[in-house]
DNA sequence: GGCTGGGCACTAT
DNA sequence: TATAGTGCCCAGC
């Protein structure tokens, strides 16, 4: 209805599994809030990393959308910023977008 | 304190 | 590319 609050047990796991993305991964809103238990919330992941201090040490920028591009203009500030972390781990984007095939972190590997 | 409307770092057709 | 479905959150009343 209205008024509800992401809840902190799913916070929680939201952010496990973000720091468990290794190095050279990327993963998707959806498959976070999947994993996390709730299909539904990919928004709400979204809405978490909006949330997140800049300084944090989570690796946000390996959140990525469904499509395998980064949920930012293509020329903003903080697509950049994300896009130039992911490269320095040797993830390679192509047309703007990312290789899902090759990149995508798959919870079992 | 309760409701409503609108905005989003989303996804699936 | 466009549209619909979905959920979190905030600003006004």
């Amino acid at each position: 209805m209205h008024n509800s609050s992401i809840d902190d047990a799913f916070k929680e796991r939201v952010y496990t599994l973000i720091g468990s993305i290794p190095v050279g991964k990327v993963a998707a809103y959806g498959q976070l809030a999947k994993l996390a238990g709730a299909a539904n919330q990919s928004r709400a992941v979204g809405r978490l990393l909006k949330n997140l201090p800049a300084q944090s040490s989570l690796p946000w920028f390996r959140v990525i959308n469904s499509q395998g591009k980064i949920s930012f203009p293509v020329s903003s500030e903080k697509y950049m910023q994300q896009r130039q972390l992911l490269e320095s781990e040797g993830v390679m984007f192509i047309n703007d977008k990312v290789n899902l095939k090759k990149y995508q972190w798959l919870e079992d590997s």
